[in-house]
DNA sequence: TAATCATATCAAATTTATTTGATTGATGCA
DNA sequence: TGCATCAATCAAATAAATTTGATATGATTA
């Protein structure tokens, strides 16, 4: 498979709202607790959406909104279950986005 | 000297802007024509603020106003040589930024 | 000093992003 | 089927960011 271009700019604007910061934080930290299946993908286990909702304590649709701007940057993705929905931190693309600055800016 | 603290959402949202993001790569690639004084931070010579306008096709306070954003994001250095305003890119705090990514979201 | 050049700032206009409450659609269960 | 649950979408309101043109500041030069 041929990886997909890193639009660094979009996964920035992603990454720039502290709602959605606190997300990633929440994803990467593999916790899940009120969904009945656990999901995993590259190794990591996901959130539902409404366990995003009980620890930021926002109401349903802005945390939908949220999820999509994170998904739409490529930056997790989601998977239905039944009627829940996992999402989970893209770890791959995530490090082509650090790689992509890494040799745009020139750094080390 | 004591390492600042990293901001990374407010570092993300100052490369989330195209403008901003062209404007870190001209930085990045040392170009620098205009101005008498060639300026040197870190290893990396800067640019005036009439080269970047001239290079992006931009009106003085469109400049004026994202540079400032970059400045305050802690990922631009300013230094004024005369009447001429140079920028640089901060190599050093864009790879904190990068660190705390890789270390927030777990990534390798 | 006066004029010029480069940049900063300001207020207004515009555009874009975020939040909310309501509604819709889809799934699972009684 | 009918009901309950979870998530997506929509329209409206609000907030934030960006752009522009005008003006101000500060440095250089004639």
């Amino acid at each position: 498979m041929i990886n997909a271009m890193i639009d660094t700019v979009k996964i920035a604007k992603a990454l720039s709202d502290p709602v959605r910061h606190k997300i990633m934080l929440m994803l990467a930290q593999n916790n899940q607790e009120c969904c009945p299946v656990p999901g995993e993908v590259e190794g990591k286990t996901g959130l539902c959406n409404c366990e995003i909702m009980a620890k930021l304590g926002m109401i349903q649709s802005r945390v939908s909104y949220h999820m999509k701007e994170l998904v739409e940057a490529g930056i997790v993705a989601e998977e239905p279950r039944g009627k829940w929905k996992m999402y989970f931190i893209k770890t791959k693309t995530l490090n082509q986005f650090l790689e992509q600055l890494r040799a745009d800016f020139k750094l080390d």
